[in-house]
DNA sequence: TGTACATCAGTGAACGCGCGTTCACTGATGTAC
DNA sequence: TGTACATCAGTGAACGCGCGTTCACTGATGTAC
């Protein structure tokens, strides 16, 4: 259920000895605590004393299992953009594979979902940094791109079925800078879409995300849109409107 | 320069005795110095008696001043709209009236510009919450919604000029849910343009604050976006272009 | 103008709290012969 | 299979820290007569 299972498989491929399963399990409570604290206190407030009294263990011991509490937070990190990577990626297998605008749709309400049921955990990943904490980049990018990396994958096998009408809109010219940029991602991603759709991919990902983040972050207010589910899939449907996928 | 004096000059009139502006002074000190300090250690680490130390003062005499330590974030949070709606209403007065995609241009700029400046006023605004804090709603809602009131006033002075251009894609259908809360805020704020465009519009606002918070909460990563300036830019004339205005 | 009183700013000590982290330790679980 | 040793999980006390907030207080600044 948790993605620390998957990433402990990934380096030890063993079931291994009685021991090492109860720490793996330790671990995986420690993490599960760490959420459910992260969720009623906040990142910044997240303390390795209280996980250790939720964990009915005193409190030097949870450095049995944790560094300190700065890798606490990465693993946190990390089990966080997994979960979510998981649940975007059932979402989007669950779509055929030539209904681009389709799998476009559920990536987004998949990323919503998750956000709204996870508040915490989707602050911790899309909101203010946690001061005094620097994610270690080693660790933390591969997970921490992999909705970025399926949304430009539905974009571009778009873009080479065809499906994707650039032309949507009057062509809007792209300076030097910002192509290098892009050509750097275009290689490194190993993609065929031109500039223009390469950055209206970018305005999607940035704009599913402000969509997001005003719904969990509460800047709507408590009154004024009530119907948000309707709200965000209208929204959905302008910006399909944008990259020229048909809804 | 700070809002509080427009703040107070809005309460009381008169330039007062001295004792009243060495007091209104120190609230001044006290909410620049607590700006200093959620830009170096986040909100959620906001100390009073952090901020006594840097006033040079003993720690239970800014209790003269402020009743906790929530009144110290609530202040922070009117004096960071202020700031954010000051700076944005310059950048819009200074466009002439009938250019509507200049005003939002510069209103959009403005955003950013200020959001760069300042991410910690920023991370307080639009950020995640502070945990434990519930921000006054009697006290923070008009400065907090000076932004959003300018943007759609702005979209429907070009709307009720002709100048939107609301066909721009095929129609996409409301739900009524959704069209009750349009209608609500059509009726709140005065405004004359139809639900497709005002949806279109909080579509744009959210668009913007998106773009926006990505780049001070660095999702970009640090090598990903080198011309930022550029990518905004064109960010903002696509966005424009959903409305159907003419950069 | 001068005195008596009220208001206010700031002091310093104290309260109880929770935090991260270290350290020497006790037992239990595993491993090697 | 049985014993001797190594590894590991968890204990409990302690360290120094900064925090919010209260309280009785000292002086200085203002105000009323």
């Amino acid at each position: 259920m948790t993605s620390v299972e998957t990433t402990s498989a990934n380096t030890k491929e063993k079931p291994a000895t009685p021991r090492e399963r109860a720490r793996a399990q330790t671990i995986a409570d420690i993490i599960r605590l760490g959420r459910e604290h992260l969720a009623l206190h906040g990142a910044a407030a997240l303390s390795l004393r209280a996980v250790a009294r939720d964990l009915g263990v005193v409190s030097s011991a949870v450095y049995r299992y944790v560094e300190n509490r700065d890798e606490l937070l990465t693993l946190l990190l990390i089990d966080g953009y997994n979960q979510l990577g998981d649940e975007v990626d059932a979402a989007v297998d669950a779509v055929p594979e030539d209904d681009f605008a389709g799998q476009f749709t559920a990536l987004a309400k998949a990323v919503r979902a998750w956000a709204i049921r996870e508040p915490a955990s989707y602050s911790l990943l899309f909101g203010s940094p946690v001061p005094g904490y620097q994610a270690p980049g080693e660790r933390t990018t591969v997970p921490g791109t992999r909705v970025i990396v399926r949304l430009v994958g539905i974009f571009d096998a778009a873009y080479r079925a065809g499906a994707l009408n650039a032309e949507v809109s009057p062509a809007v010219v792209i300076p030097e800078k910002l192509a290098k940029d892009l050509a750097a991602i275009r290689t490194e991603l190993n993609l065929a879409a031109p500039d223009a759709s390469l950055a209206r991919g970018v305005l999607l990902w940035t704009s599913l995300f402000g969509a997001v983040s005003f719904e969990v972050f509460g800047q709507y207010g408590p009154d004024t849109f009530t119907a948000r589910d309707e709200l965000f899939e209208h929204q959905l449907c302008v910006l399909l409107g944008v990259i020229g996928l048909q809804g």
